[in-house]
DNA sequence: AACGATTACGAAATCGGTTGCATAAAGGTT
DNA sequence: AACCTTTATGCAACCGATTTCGTAATCGTT
């Protein structure tokens, strides 16, 4: 029903291989040929189609996006908006993006099937043996939140951001700062923790492993729980968390024991999620530029289509942080 | 490099055309072949070519997954999750889901390439224009969290949802009870406002103009500003807000007025999403069952796919009232 | 004027499946 | 035993594009 090659072939009278390389922009059409093909093109509303194109091509003009299940998109809508980033730049280029939230498949059957040209690997959930079975298919690959030896990646400067609100507290006279996290197993949240130590010592306070806990991993209320902890040994004047869901889930505890935010306790999340805006107090926290990391696992992957023996890269994207209430402002202490 | 349909032939002694049909199970084939020809393709890890099969047989097993750009998934994260929904059914059926949030096209381009068998159109911002001319296109079609007329669509109750969570306040002894939102333009806010004007009706309470306001659609702060106008005209003892969002920021405001939630004023929300565990205290709310909403409409697709002259459905999900601190315990009202 | 190089385009093969039609073999009927 | 079905399978066309290769026409050079 919808036009075909044939049918602009027929009408600007050349042949289909013509049509195609006006289409594809392709050298070697006269100047004339290529204005009649365009204008029937366009007179007849024609689109090729996507099947015939990369059956024959070898490309889909598709990039495959993969979360692992467990990452509702949910709690933090991290992921969602690296989605819509990397949606956003894909189509400028004239790429689509197929989800999927697949889990424990070796290969994810999209690219069993020849569905995509590159893949964005979402998250640091993706098992290890996942990623290095894609690298041996040869297909491009982009992990996002999560790094590989060897493999292209885009993550967020854990280090660098999580030194930066931990320095901003020491500035406000903080000393005794307490660093809580879900799990320390966690890729990005130990990287969080080493920018904390950083700080420490940067600025001259020793590190001190009462002020350290962790919660539940993957369990809900890990936050509290691991704020819970943390009280259990002792209480700080801060608390660097290393995500928004911990932080305003130790908010609360902070709250039921007592102690006001920031005038006890001062907190500062990661992430800059949604949260953020909704606790009370309002919670400083270090902002993740999420769309823009979509946006470059899609540069990165197009870069590789047009040249796949680059050597892979590691791209970290900074962060910035954003101070809200819950840091309270500068002041004596101890 | 991977085997083609050839290949299994080969091996098994028999012709293409066989593969096929032992492969999609067709009828026609005797037990000892369909046998040795499964057992080539397992033994060559043979798997079908997605170009080749849907240029031949015209499905791309593929839906389409639309939502509005300005629905950044971040916000509510609400259609994040109808997404992750879609996919997992759509998984189980052999289906891949392709995202795209594409604004003012009249056509997304995933159906003028062929790319896609249906689509999902989520969220009432989708223009009515673009849903007319999908329907024109005759292409399998399901709404989520929107409505037209002679369209396949999935909805939540709001007006259920919405009654039963202002026949609860009614039940905790509030007379006053105020409906704030962003903005009555949006269909599903309307008819949050429809239930809640009717489960004051059943209750014979009059309704009263005063105890409604909106905020700035589609502004930041929009739930804020609706509380600080209703607030101007009058202070109830209970509020129903038509979003969590919305509910957030009202008692962000109460809070500033030194309002105490629940005691001077009890607040429920809609949506019940992760912002609800969050707010202080923890906002009761309307459940919206969202990933169930994505698996209803990829069947509702794949049910069209297998006959698509069924005419439209509109299918309601129910929702399910969390009652949590915001709204306080029954008492004693004026 | 003759020849080689370049330019512009078409014919046809190809990508990897599916499917209509033909046919051989097997089975049933009289 | 001749004939008609039914069953199982292969042949080949086809889906809609891209791309290799060949060639006619044009151009430049001597």
């Amino acid at each position: 029903m919808p036009p075909t090659i044939r049918d602009v072939a027929q009408k600007a009278g050349v042949s289909p291989a013509t049509v195609s390389r006006v289409l594809n922009e392709r050298p070697g059409i006269s100047e004339e040929t290529r204005a009649r093909v365009l204008q029937a093109a366009r007179e007849l509303g024609y689109i090729p189609d996507i099947a015939g194109r990369s059956l024959a091509s070898k490309r889909t003009m598709t990039i495959g996006f993969l979360i692992h299940p467990r990452h509702s998109m949910g709690p933090h809508s991290f992921y969602g908006e690296v989605l819509m980033g990397a949606d956003e730049e894909a189509r400028k280029h004239g790429y689509h993006v197929v989800f999927a939230a697949e889990g424990d498949t070796k290969l994810p059957s999209m690219v069993l099937q020849n569905r995509v040209d590159g893949l964005i690997l979402a998250g640091c959930d993706i098992p290890r043996e996942t990623i290095i079975a894609l690298k041996h298919q040869e297909i491009p690959l982009v992990l996002v939140d999560n790094h590989v030896e060897k493999v292209n990646s885009i993550v967020i400067d854990n280090e660098g951001g999580a030194y930066e609100a931990t320095s901003h507290l020491i500035q406000l006279g903080h000393r005794r700062i307490a660093f809580i996290c879900e799990w320390l197993g966690d890729l990005s949240f130990a990287e969080r923790f080493a920018g904390y130590k950083r700080a420490l010592a940067d600025h001259g306070i020793p590190f001190d492993d009462a002020l350290v806990a962790e919660g539940l991993p993957r369990q809900p209320r890990t936050g509290y729980v691991a704020a819970q902890r943390l009280l259990e040994k002792t209480t700080p004047t801060a608390i660097f968390a290393a995500n928004d869901l911990v932080a305003a889930e130790a908010m609360r505890l902070l709250r039921d024991r007592g102690l006001k935010v920031p005038d006890d306790v001062a907190v500062v999340g990661f992430d800059d999620g949604e949260v953020a805006h909704h606790t009370v107090p309002p919670l400083s926290s270090v902002r993740v530029f999420r769309k823009q990391m979509g946006a470059l696992a899609v540069r990165r992957l197009l870069d590789l289509f047009n040249d796949p023996d680059q050597p892979p890269t590691h791209i970290r994207v900074f962060t910035e942080l954003v101070v809200r209430d819950s840091c309270g402002s500068k002041r004596e202490r101890r």
